[in-house]
DNA sequence: TTGTATGCGTTATCAT
DNA sequence: ATGATAACGCATACAA
């Protein structure tokens, strides 16, 4: 479909107003220009109901005013919360969003950052997988949740500090004896933290622990059978688990309604990441909630910043507990 | 953060390989040139790593290979999921997506709609509210959910035969006495053809009927009050709800339990767009399921189609139906 | 202060 | 078939 040819430009505009070509563009530009000149400009526009073409001021200035967001999909509730915020703190800036869902392929991945910088983006914001991406050091570019070496910045909530956040709230609520399961990349990235951030809550509140990890490739019900194991008398020997998700935490809760546990009376879930039903509705389960638009802000900030004096290699923001109805808060004290 | 002034050009690679600018391009843009020349220039852009400006390719040929997506949210899993879809849709054809979250703001609307075509972008896919938007004939434009007039394509799945099939699952699975329950825009929108398609089901089989439908502005608890009131001895008369979006249903299905009823023995429950939990578990509930990547698949196609013989005002596309727990097939018989 | 001219990277129209 | 050159819309250094 061929645009219509009568997409005015500052050619025209300078015609209209019967002036030339730099002073519409210093008009534009807020530079200064004699008043009746500015008048004049200004009416030829609105007659002509002008706008720049960003395009070609990007040829120019070699800047598109794009950044491109790498992620591995929209539909999961943390992702699409990310990609949500990312996009207005974009916005708030004027900046577009191409955005390129990865779908985990560690080759698209690098297909969609080569193809990025074809397409000369400002920026790159990318939540990855591929281990050994190859970045022009030509691109700025924010990791989120996995650091990708010294040079580019990583953007991650703490994810430590709500391990244990997680491990101090059960033994606030009374658990005696908790598990942590865990499944997801065995890939180094800041997530996995949460595991040791757990284990030190425990320790320091003396509270005994167990840990299921499930490898890559194993099969979702080794948590199931775990559970099996730990039920005597068909009393599960768990009275707290946190999940490193919600979204495990949900399965799991699946399973231990299957298995006659009741929650959060028997035991109580901690998950990780604060999903709501349908993205606006009550929490999942219980949770650490991940800053979200903080994060998204913060992953802007430190792309569009023109002079950062020194680059943060990592930036952990600050996460929150918030019940969700998986444990037993009393009434009064739901914080 | 300035970039790097070492980006290679078409010029670099003409003198690298030692041919005439244009030669290049047609090697580019895969037009005939000499074998011995192909290959001189074609080893110059590979050791210079060279990649086309698709800024500067469309300040000539006046595309962009952007198109607009205006929605109001990428958090709602509806939304999120088109926005996968038509994502991936989009990159396949090389076309990248500047995406818009409107929040439900018919000012935004119209004000990303300005912002778009001042981007230049190809075209818009818009899932938008504002009544009366202005969109400038010269970027094509196809909406989804709402028709905007005879000459802009609206994308939508077929709400009334979805409706129909709600009424006709429920009849086939033993109801006798059904509601539909509804709230949402009062704008005239697709969605709401799924109240009709509901009637018309229930009356060709003589299916007994009550609806309660909320308008803007009036309290959930509606809902509630509405539902008590057809509880008689802890009995609800309704053995069959058609609720008009799994998100509906899901905030019914709580409040029925709160009220008593066992799910699905007491009452069975259909909801509308095949919502999964965390986007890939198992759906929230039984359910009409909206084709969300065929529906992604024709906005893009419609929109690009560069020789649109006759543009359709308005395309259905046929919706299926999925066991997701709230209804009582027999175990064998799960479609 | 305002106007003119050049270049950004690409494509297309010319001569050659 | 290949090479030189103009043009796309804009910004800016420079001349008036």
């Amino acid at each position: 479909m061929k645009k219509n040819n009568s997409v005015p430009t500052m050619k025209d505009v300078a015609a209209e107003a019967g002036v030339a070509l730099g002073t519409v563009s210093k008009v534009v530009n807020g530079l200064p220009v004699g008043d009746s000149y500015r008048i004049r400009v200004e009416d030829a526009i609105k007659k002509l109901n002008y706008q720049v073409n960003s395009y070609a001021q990007g040829l120019k200035a070699d800047k598109t005013h794009t950044i491109a967001l790498l992620i591995p999909n929209t539909v999961q509730p943390f992702y699409a919360s990310l990609v949500y915020h990312i996009n207005l703190s974009l916005l708030k800036r004027k900046y577009r969003m191409l955005l390129c869902s990865t779908d985990y392929d560690t080759s698209l991945e690098q297909e969609y950052i080569t193809m990025a910088q074809q397409n000369k983006v400002d920026g790159i914001i990318g939540l990855t997988y591929n281990p050994n991406l190859i970045i022009e050091e030509s691109t700025p570019f924010v990791a989120i949740d996995r650091s990708m070496g010294p040079k580019i910045p990583c953007v991650a909530s703490d994810n430590f500090a709500g391990g244990q956040l997680a491990a101090e709230k059960l033994a606030d609520l009374g658990c005696k004896n908790v598990a942590f399961l865990r499944t997801g990349s065995s890939l180094t990235n800041e997530p996995n933290k949460r595991k040791a951030g757990f284990e030190n809550g425990c320790l320091s509140r003396s509270l005994k622990y167990e840990m299921k990890i499930l490898n890559d490739g194993e099969p979702f019900e080794e948590f199931e059978k775990f559970l099996m194991e730990h039920i005597y008398n068909g009393k599960l020997s768990f009275d707290g688990i946190f999940c490193v998700t919600d979204s495990l935490a949900f399965s799991i809760i699946q399973i231990l309604q299957k298995l006659g546990q009741k929650i959060p009376e028997d035991v109580q879930i901690i998950g990780f990441d604060g999903v709501r039903h349908f993205g606006n509705k009550n929490y999942v389960c219980s949770t650490i909630v991940q800053p979200v638009s903080e994060m998204a802000e913060m992953c802007v900030e430190l792309l569009l910043q023109e002079n950062m004096p020194t680059r943060p290699p990592l930036v952990c923001l600050p996460v929150t507990y918030a019940y969700g109805g998986t444990t037993s808060e009393t009434a009064g004290a739901l914080t």
